[in-house]
DNA sequence: GGCGTATATATCGCAGGACGATATAACGAG
DNA sequence: CTCGTTATATCGTCCTGCGATATATACGCC
């Protein structure tokens, strides 16, 4: 591993993604994959995904809708929302205060 | 466990706020500890950050300098400084989607 | 019809990081 | 002299990331 630049360790909070495409709107497992590799730029494994979902299902930030087909469709809970926008808003301050460091 | 809102698993990476915090300028653990504790609000402990600390400087992100009194301090890389950047601009795009996803 | 690729979900197992607990020590305030 | 703060270091556990693997359906192509 260890690739050439930009990587710090191996996480990019994939559950912060996986919520994020919630966002948007209810997605299945695949549809969440494929939205996350895009936003990401780095690909989003089964094992990383199904594992994610499952645990943010079982706090509450996340819930199953009906089966369509073979798909499972996620859609965010109220709780899963305040916590996106909780999440992203401190990631803001956060990324803002870094940035104005690098330049001062 | 289970804090009341706001929270995704045990993960805030660390090592990219220690980054941040270095970016001020050379800074000695407890400094670095309490600074982090400010930026993101929550504490970081000792275990985390002298591990971190340890990678940061194993994979030359991050150098010691010499220490000064009982203090150690360490001082970003170019590598470092270059990876901090690409990080933050990358969450900073990842932030504009997701904020603006919410508000679509 | 057979084949590969895309869609779609699920599970296992290892490696590695997060983090609380704990230990140690010097220093200043009271 | 005792308590809280500053300061660093290590251990152990739990959890997560993530690649590998398995399975099944559907679609286009030759």
């Amino acid at each position: 591993m260890t690739r050439p630049l930009g990587d710090l360790g191996r996480f990019a909070e994939p559950s912060l993604y996986i919520l994020v495409s919630l966002s948007n709107g209810p997605k299945h497992g695949y549809a969440i994959m494929t939205d996350v590799e895009e936003m990401s730029g780095s690909p989003l494994g089964p094992g990383t995904l199904y594992g994610a979902l499952a645990r943010l299902e079982k706090r509450g930030l996340i819930e199953a809708l009906e089966p369509e087909e073979r798909r499972r469709p996620y859609r965010l809970t109220a709780l899963g929302a305040t916590t996106v926008e909780a999440q992203l808003k401190s990631l803001q301050g956060f990324v803002q205060t870094g940035l104005a460091r690098l330049g001062g």
